[in-house]
Parts: structure tokens; sequence; C-alpha cells
DNA sequence: CATCAACCCTGAGAGC
DNA sequence: TGCTCTCAGGGTTGAT
């Protein structure tokens, strides 16, 4: 399921030689009408053609596509995937959801098995992202803020970070990493987070985050882009086995309806 | 404000 | 082999 890294890694690589930046539209296809949220479909291709991709940026988990006149956004939930092919693909094309092909007959296909990702053509970007919570790798994120933002809610820290309005890009891996990095357990209320352990948990944040980055996202599920993060992992998905820090049986649990992994020694609850 | 269930979907894995 | 059943997971919506 793309997270932040993922989605950056997948950026990275529509900014690159192989990438879509330059390129101008000359035409596009829906093939899953669920897939796109504004405008219809009709307006949608008519819109798109002739229109050139400036740039390509990522904001929280959603990749932006300048537009000549608009924005294309698009969020790739949990099985979203985004190929550039020039000529014929040996790709399986089962799960193309929207196509866009290009002038100089190359095509980008946004694929998506289980069909929960989602593309916006707007005007204002911020119509879609306007709601997000600050960039965790951003400069205007510092300890202090962070700090003040748990001290003003006591939900439990770990569908907070998961919340996006909260703090954009964590998904459920990531956020069981950094808890586990920072010592935090994931059910502690935010506000009982201490100044120092919040600040540690930015750190954490941010070191998975990085670490995610570096080694070109997690491959799991059906999203593979040749990252190897998944061989990083400390907690998620290693229920049972031991924690490599004291040895103690890495334990799953249910924390707002999400499957949550953590140690319970190294991590452990203050409520 | 916080929590929670339901929903949207598919395919993997379990059970038979 | 092949059927049915359950489940995960991000984010939205509506109920408590």
């Amino acid at each position: 399921m793309p997270e932040l890294p993922e989605v950056e890694t997948i950026a990275k690589y529509l900014r690159s030689e192989h990438g879509v930046v330059g390129k101008a539209i000359s035409g596009a296809q829906v093939l899953w009408p669920r897939s796109l949220m504004v405008p219809s479909i009709n307006e949608f291709v008519d819109e798109i053609r002739g229109q050139k991709i400036n740039a390509v940026d990522r904001r929280g988990k959603f990749l932006k596509l300048n537009l000549s006149r608009q924005t294309l956004l698009i969020h790739l939930r949990m099985s979203g995937d985004i190929f550039v092919e020039s000529g014929k693909t040996t790709r399986e094309t089962k799960h193309d959801r929207v196509i866009l092909d290009f002038s100089d007959g190359s095509r980008m296909a946004f694929n998506d098995t289980r069909k929960f990702g989602r593309v916006w053509l707007v005007d204002d970007p911020l119509a879609v992202t306007g709601g997000l919570g600050p960039e965790p790798l951003g400069e205007f994120l510092t300890v202090d803020s962070f700090s003040a933002m748990l001290g003003s809610v006591k939900r439990q820290i770990k569908p907070l970070l998961m919340d996006q309005t909260f703090i954009a890009g964590l998904g459920n891996i990531y956020t069981d990493e950094a808890l586990f990095l920072a010592g935090i357990h994931p059910c502690t209320p935010a506000n009982r987070i201490e100044t120092q352990k919040a600040a540690d948990l930015l750190t954490a944040i941010r070191e998975v985050l990085q670490e995610g980055i570096r080694r070109n996202g997690a491959s799991i599920d059906w999203v593979y882009r040749g990252g190897d993060f998944q061989n990083q992992f400390q907690v998620y998905q290693r229920t049972g086995q031991p924690c490599y820090r004291c040895g103690t049986a890495v334990e799953r649990i249910t924390v707002g309806q999400r499957g949550t992994h953590f140690c319970p020694h190294c991590q452990p609850l203050i409520s």
C-alpha cells in the first residue's frame, strides 16, 4: 500500500528520463469510471487533451501532475501504480483504469487492482489537498509545533498519525515502524506524550520515511517498484517473531480498525 | 471531540 | 481441483 516513500519513488520515476515531464497529452481513456472523481469523463477527456505536463510533485500521498492549465491529482490508495511505456506493452493491463496518451506515441497508465485509487483533474489543487496536515519531512514542521499538535488532542497516537489532516503521508506500515523506533505504544493518548518523546517521535517518523525513500519504498502486495524497505521492517508483519532490540515476541492488535504491530516490552503503554 | 461500523474492491489463503 | 468464506487495507461517511 503506497505511503509517502512509495509515492515519492513513483514521483521520482515520473520525473526521470523515462517519465512524463515535457510530454503533451493527445488523448485519454477512462476505463473504470469510478476511478475519476472530477470532472465527468467527457469533460476530463476534452479538457486534458492538448495540455502539457510541466512538472510532477507530491503532497502527502497524492501525486501532482502540473499541466499547462490544470492539475492532475492521483491517489494510489491500496493498490494503485503508474506505468509509462512506449510502444506495445508486455505488462498485465487488466487493471488499467485511466490512460493518458502522449503525442510522441508513448502513454501513462494508472493501474489499480482494487479500484480504491482516485484521479482528479482540477483548476486548483488545494480544492483536493487543502485539508491535509503538514509534510512530515517539510521544514515548517518543527519539534515545537509537533509537540504542540500532540498536546492538543487526546486521541490514540497511531490513528492520529494516520489521520491525513493531522500529518500527511503516513500509513499503516511507517506508523508502526516509527512508533517502534520512538518506543511509544500505539494506544498512547497523544497528549500524554512528553516533549522529549514527541521530539523522539518526529525524529523516528523522519528516519523511517527517509530510509523508505532511500530504499525506493517497500515492495509488498501488488505494488512492486524495486524497493526493498520491506526487508527493514522492525515490527510490521513480524507478529510472534522476536523483537530485534529485546527479543520479546512482536504483538499484533487492532487499533482504530487497523492491524497494528508493536513490541510490548520496548513500547510500554503509559495511559 | 472521539470512537466505531460500514462501505468501496480484489485476490490471497484457509477450509472443505 | 475447485468451490466458498474471510480478511486486509486508505479514506470517506454517517451513527453513537
